[in-house]
Parts: C-alpha cells; structure tokens; sequence
DNA sequence: ACTTAATGTGTCACTAAGACATAAAGTTTA
DNA sequence: TAAACTTTATGTCTTAGTGACACATTAAGT
C-alpha cells in the first residue's frame, strides 16, 4: 500500500508555457506577441502562450506548439527550451513561473494567416522597448534574442528562417541581421560544406547577378554545432 | 476593477524543482543524491529538491539553493538552470513538471558534513546506471552531465569544483575527469591568463616536483566564454 | 650527487576563420 | 551591342588559438 503525498498539501505555483517564435523579415529580426484580451495586462502585447492542458498535452513541448499552432496555424520548424522565469512578482495573481520556449519559422510560413488577424502580429525586436509589454515578457525577449544570436555563431540554426530551399546569399543576410554584424561569405560556403546537413539543388535562381546554388537541409539530420564562433 | 482569470479554472501540473551537484573527488566525477524518504520511489536514490515554498521562496533559484542547502549545509559557488522536464508519465501522481537546475561544489566544502548523514551521498557517475534511480533522473544526470562537459570545453566552470586557491595541475585534473579526456597544460595555461578572471597568489604550494602557483577565482568576476572549444 | 616528478616556458605545426582579389554569369544602362 | 554593374563562386594569403612536444626549473627521495 502506497503512501502518496497528498497531492495538495504545497500551494502550487502558478505554471505557464509561453513561447518566443522569431523570423527574419525585411531584414529585420521580429517576434510574434499577441495582444492580450484578458487580465492581468489587458491590452497589452504579450508572448504567445497559457497553460497547460493536463488531460491532453503530453509535455510540455505540446503545449508550446499548441499554442503557437493557434496563432499561426503551422508548427515552427525549429523549437527548444529557452529557461523558466519564476517570481513572486512577476504576475499580481501569485508566485508564477513560466517555462519559455525558443522557435523560429519561415516568413512566409505564418506571414498570409497573420496578415488576416489584428491581435497577433510580428513585431521588430527594435521596437520591443516602445510598447508595453505584459509581465516579464522585455526581458524574456532579450534573453530568447541573446540565445539566438549566440546559436547563430556557431551552428546553423538561423537556417530555420528560411523555406526549404534558399541561398548562401539569403542565409548569410540572415545570420547577419540577427547578430547585426557581417560575416564572411567565404566562411559560411566553408561551413556550409563541412556541415554535411544541406543537399544542393539542381537548379539554381535568379538573384539579380549570377544564377545562386539553392541548397536544403538533409532530412533527418541534426543541427551541427562548430568548435569556433564566428568573430568579425 | 479587475477582472482576472480564477487561479484554479485549469488544473495545475505539479511543480518541483531538483538540482544535480557535482563534484570531482577522488579523480571522479560525482552527484549528491539522496535516499528518498516518501513515496513515489521511496528508497530509491533522487536528487535533492522538492516544492516551491510559495510564501518565502522568492524565485525558484532560492527554492533550489534551500534545497541544497538543508542537505549539505553550505552554497554552491555555481549554479545554472539546466532545464525542465516535464510529462504525463514521470510521476504517478500525474503530470509533473521538474526545473533542474546544474550545480557545483568543491568536494571538501561538503563531505565533512553529509559524511554524517547516511541518506544523502555522492554518487560515482559511472555508477549511476547500476543504482535505483527515482523519476526520470537518470536521464536528467546525463543531460547535465553532457551540459558540464560542453562547458568544461569553452569556458572556466570547473574551477567551481576546486578550493579558493588551486593550482594548474588540479584544474587540469578535474577538467579532464569531467570531459574523460586529457588536455594540453599549456592550453590550459593560455586560456588562465587569456580569460583575465583569475589572480596570483604570492605563495606557492607544493606539488611532488617543482613549488605549484596558486590562483584564485577574482571577486566579482563573471565566468568568460571562449569562442574555440578545446578538442584532442 | 643522481633519479624522479611535477611545474613552467619556448616553439613549431595545424586548423578554421578573416581578408581580399579574381573569375564567372547574370542584369541594367548608354 | 558594348560597357558597367551586381551578385555568386573560388582561390589564396594572413591571422589567431590550440595541439604537440622539447626543454628548463625546482622540489623530494634515495
């Protein structure tokens, strides 16, 4: 015979999963937020999220996807736990925490569902500090944006902000403008090549000089992780 | 007048937050775990945590410090969320949800006190495997055992493992017993006066051989992270 | 004194990235 | 149509940090 604890006797705190999904567009990193329509921060923009569905949501890794699925109709083609925020402050309801995820996805993917909905919308990661924000979610942002930028100096995870099949041109403009630095094209083609992730198409496209390599990633394969960060 | 959702319209998961503490002792890489008084899994080896004191805890990060704390007596000098784990499956009681957080420890800032205390030990990592492990923590172990040694590559964690006052050849020690491979001195040595974190001490210690100089973590300093990995 | 053991230093080799020139293949403009 | 321009692709020298390893230094043990 068991001996459980019971299940009630710690209040529990208050648990959330909340996901910042970035992209690159326009040549500007963006953020999906959400305007809240309840309280607490009503009105306010705040990152996609809620609670989890204990009957249905396996992990919390459904959850995450749940609720960006929501807003976006599509899964993000990148996804991983980013940290958990906790406080005793941070919602006026109670001790909270919240378990952030970290997603990125095609422009293009989300860009005509969104277009048709005024209360989710990419917002410039610039512009962030100009809005008003609900919770801790400023500073949730500029954690997610450091990981990221992080990631993007050594592995090929920016790769996730484009379609299936793209350029070195388009990747390396990517890269760039989530570490807001250049890189040398010549040292992507390297990385490109000794990544073994990515198969090259046969046809190549247009891109206002000569004709570009299209490349994609090798299904099934892994994000590689290099041994030297980017500099410059 | 506010109009905020009722804190109990969704059931809760159930919240706890663990800790993995290594140490390096003895040339072995090692976890304090401890012998779990209560059901699910009693007796069965665990680690050290348990819920969130909603009322005094101010973050989860003081959850995780009082945890470790009541079962060694002492701070850790290192301490980082590693990640959640959550799921239908890993606790009877329904879905958990854990926040692990990694930490280190010099061995003799501990082993005085938990030498008293049968239920709590440190845990040979290798050994792991042959023990009744509770929940789902033998998969946690490896993943923070995996997250040490990718930082044992890049940057200086593994000096929190040592006394206030170390020598080259310990550090060197106990990083190759984390990684499970021997480094090169002289890299070692580079990296030491490169990462400008460290001072002299003015005596020097002895060794078997030649006098040993001693270093000390400077006050104040953050951890630096390099941009190569260390490889052979 | 000689051996042994660990520490500390000097130097060359290696590797991946940075810098930059040049070639190739398309578009735009005079 | 030819020249100018643009973007992609490639070749190669430089640079920075690590690996490898020889050699010098200084303590302990016999």
């Amino acid at each position: 015979m068991t001996n459980y604890y019971d299940i009630n006797e710690f209040k529990n705190p208050l648990f959330t999963v909340d996901s910042v999904l970035f992209t690159v567009k326009d040549d500007t990193l963006k953020v999906l937020m959400v305007k809240r329509a309840n309280e607490p921060f009503i009105s306010s923009w705040g990152l996609p999220g809620g609670f989890v569905d204990v009957d249905s949501d396996t992990t919390t890794d459904v959850t995450a996807l749940r609720k960006l699925e929501e807003k976006t109709s599509v899964a993000p083609q990148y996804l991983e736990q980013l940290q958990a925020f906790s406080g005793i402050d941070r919602d006026p309801r109670g001790f909270s925490v919240t378990l952030v995820y970290f997603a990125l996805i095609a422009a293009q993917e989300v860009s005509s569902y969104i277009e048709t909905i005024d209360d989710v919308q990419w917002i410039d990661i610039d512009k962030i500090d100009s809005l008003s924000i609900a919770f801790d979610h400023k500073v949730i942002i500029e954690q997610a944006k450091e990981r990221l930028q992080q990631k993007a100096l050594y592995s090929m995870v920016p790769v996730y902000c484009l379609p299936e099949y793209f350029t070195v041109g388009q990747l390396k403009s990517v890269i760039e403008t989530i570490i807001g630095k250049t890189i040398q094209r010549k040292s992507l083609i390297r990385r490109i090549e000794s990544a073994d992730m990515f198969e090259v198409s046969e046809e190549k496209v247009k891109s206002g000089g000569r004709l570009a390599q299209q490349y994609k990633v090798k299904s099934g394969v892994d994000i590689v992780n290099f041994e030297r960060n980017l500099s410059t």
